[in-house]
DNA sequence: GCATGATAAATGAC
DNA sequence: GTCATTTATCATGC
């Protein structure tokens, strides 16, 4: 049982699965809403995992890529960031 | 396997900077990740299981053998180490909570 | 075929 | 030394 359990957790470790859609939408709020300075502190980032149901080292993960990505390709991003930018937007004023 | 560009050929071999003397003003480049072969892995994960810190002397050994700097065989240990850590992380979160144990 | 999450080299703060 | 990070690469999802 232990080897089975093992064995899982083994190449549990690589495999990818995509974030649901509601944890990626929490966090695209954050990055978006944090983009002078998205670098969510430590407290942040647990709170974050939480809601999104996710590891501290998931979310670490995801600014991460999330952050080169987006400098890499600004354009490429352009319209999503006009999404959540509208999406605080209204959140701001209510 | 592996066709190391780092540490090749001449013994001295900067790390940084392969621009010729033409620019004064360096403007350092990062060096490229290199991924390691699958020989230098395994000498390296061996030394690492006898011992977690290496020392000057094994380092240099170390580094000869598997034509690698000496910055490279220690930053090798120090991710190392930091892996070691996150995996003992997961591994406690996966087996705790876990009511088949 | 790229998008995406995780990992492997490399840097820098402290 | 640790450790958060940058960057490229890997592996998978779809």
């Amino acid at each position: 049982a232990v080897m089975i359990l093992r064995s899982r957790f083994l190449d549990a470790r690589r495999k990818r699965r995509n974030f649901n859609k509601q944890a990626t939408e929490i966090l695209n709020e954050y990055f978006y809403s944090h983009l002078s300075n998205p670098y969510p502190s430590e407290e942040a980032k647990e709170e974050l995992a939480k809601k999104c149901g996710i590891t501290v080292s998931q979310v670490s993960n995801w600014f991460g890529n999330k952050r080169i990505r987006y400098k890499k390709n600004i354009g490429k991003f352009q319209e999503e960031a006009n999404i959540y930018a509208a999406k605080t937007a209204v959140t701001a004023t209510n | 396997e592996n066709t190391n560009p780092s540490s090749s050929g001449s013994s001295h071999s900067a790390a940084k900077e392969p621009a010729k003397g033409a620019a004064p003003n360096a403007p350092r480049t990062r060096k490229k990740r290199c991924p390691y072969s699958k020989f230098q892995i395994r000498e390296l994960e061996r030394e690492f299981f006898f011992n977690v810190y290496i020392n000057k002397e094994k380092r240099l050994q170390l580094s000869r053998m598997l034509n690698l700097t000496d910055r490279q065989v220690k930053i090798w240990f120090q991710n190392r180490r930091m892996k070691e850590k996150k995996l003992s992380r997961d591994r406690l979160q996966y087996f705790s909570g876990n009511p088949l144990l």
